[in-house]
DNA sequence: TGAAGTTTATAACGTTATGTTATATTTTTT
DNA sequence: AAAAAATATAACATAACGTTATAAACTTCA
């Protein structure tokens, strides 16, 4: 009966193939002589036809070893190259990070992060989707992604979060009279007009409460969900807004200033991954390396 | 330390995954449930990470191992490959020939022998590479080709060969006066133009003697090294020629006619390879099939 | 829940693959 | 033909891989 194949064969034969002896392959094997004879015979045997002719004192693979030698190496090349990426694996220099985010972090602070956690990690691939919050959240709950950064996350069982409160900012158009103010306050707002957030947004309704608390009215303007179309706006004198500072610093545009907002409204974050799938160990890193990247923004 | 991957605990890995259930893997797999269980255990010890997680009752595939499947399904896929194409080497079904032949069969015999040993064979490829007599011989020398088809061979020390005398013909332009003839002597030939092999030929030697023992002068009117040219000239009016009978026939065109040449003279082929490779089963095969094929224009 | 049933892990122990050393055989060189 | 080198064979140890028995963990369902 035809046994099985072996991998050690295939090493056996190769060495052989390479030094043309036996006793030089055994000892680049760091095996003794009579091991690779028989690990040679074995193969023979399974294979079903001799595998050298002896030339002047030299093994040479007969046609038959040659025909399958391109194999025979390809897949001991594929065993090394397995070996070394699994050791990859284990340094968290090899893997693939799905990660889902809101539109803003795609194109400001995320990409820093990412270029920084990339760069001793040469094996590390990470996509990158930016989405809705609703969208981010079935994405997590059909665990078609890995890690997600979004905001007005309230809860779900398939979810688990981590929540960052960053600080927000009053920002307005540069050269504004709010500018020589050093902390702006919802009765410094009485007569602007406001950009904001969704009305249903939990920041919005905390920022709603902070004029209410002061009994300034809120004169509302423009409602859009992304900070950074709130930055835009502002730039173009539109009206004046709060927002995180993450966005307003990323934003990097002398167009706009800000300044701290008082009362302290935080804005919520939540960095989020499926709770049934445990997360590989490079995206555990890169969720860690994420949280620490927001530590400077937070309240 | 990091010990060796082995192909039977990829084999459980991949059969795990497969079917969600160590229990069912091992079915499939033929073994016990412990052994998969314990290939699991130390090929998660070799590779460092865990393999899978339970998720409501079947086993899923932790992200680090999805990273690494495809290599290694490529290996198993490999491995079987080699198995099944060694098993086709030993079943005659699989391998490569390298073929030198004179011009003639390159173009006339070879091809329909080539095609008919490749019909049931089907993992076999040839190469046929038609030169002169002196670049087969090199060839043969050099190892460059396993089987040699050629003609005034006169044996060398590196090559082995094999003599086939075929039987030779008359031709002549349909309807030439020989065609009453039903045997060609030199006497018949006396007042033709002859076109025939160079002088230095052995072929060309008997015939010459022929003449000679006849009494008859040769009428040598253009000398070449191939037969088809022979035949090419002949069914241009050109004059006669004495051809190999396979040649005739394979020329195949209803310009010429042929008829037996008395005395019978034989044209020598040798089917050659080199006498220190041992020539491969599927190449000894050939030789043996191609041998067979000049059977009926022997003498 | 918790008890039953199923699945997986562990333990104890053969068999085969793969290694060893010693030695016979073959091949190459002198 | 003898000496030297290379390879094959024999006898035996160890690790890989299989077994069965059984403990532990997980699912299911009343």
């Amino acid at each position: 009966m035809r046994q099985k194949l072996r991998l050690r064969q295939f090493e056996a034969l190769m060495a052989v193939t390479q030094y043309s002896s036996v006793t030089r392959a055994a000892q680049e094997l760091g095996i003794s002589q009579p091991a690779v004879s028989r690990l040679l015979a074995d193969l023979g045997q399974s294979l079903g036809f001799s595998l050298f002719d002896r030339r002047d004192g030299k093994l040479v693979p007969t046609q038959e070893v040659r025909f399958l030698q391109s194999d025979i190496q390809r897949v001991l090349d594929l065993m090394e190259q397995i070996s070394e990426v699994s050791q990859s694996i284990t340094q968290r220099k090899a893997g693939h990070i799905r990660i889902a985010c809101l539109p803003g972090f795609a194109t400001s602070h995320l990409p820093e992060v990412v270029a920084n956690f990339l760069k001793d990690r040469p094996g590390v691939s990470i996509t990158i989707e930016p989405d809705r919050p609703e969208r981010i959240l079935e994405w997590m709950i059909d665990e078609q992604f890995d890690f997600g950064i979004t905001d007005g996350f309230r809860g779900h069982s398939a979810v688990e979060s981590k929540d960052i409160h960053v600080r927000t900012v009053c920002i307005f158009p540069t050269g504004h009279r709010l500018s020589s103010s050093s902390e702006i306050t919802p009765a410094d707002l009485a007569d602007e007009k406001l950009i904001h957030t969704r009305r249903e947004s939990e920041f919005f309704k905390s920022l709603a409460n902070a004029f209410l608390d002061a009994s300034v009215p809120l004169t509302s303007l423009v409602e859009t969900r992304q900070f950074t179309a709130a930055c835009e706006l502002v730039s173009h004198g539109v009206g004046v807004a709060v927002v995180s500072e993450l966005d307003a610093i990323n934003y990097g545009s002398s167009k706009i200033e800000s300044r701290p907002f008082s009362p302290k409204i935080a804005h919520k974050l939540s960095l989020v991954h499926p709770t049934q799938k445990r997360p590989s160990a490079i995206t555990s890193e890169f969720m860690n390396a994420f949280a620490e990247s927001l530590k400077p923004f937070q309240v």
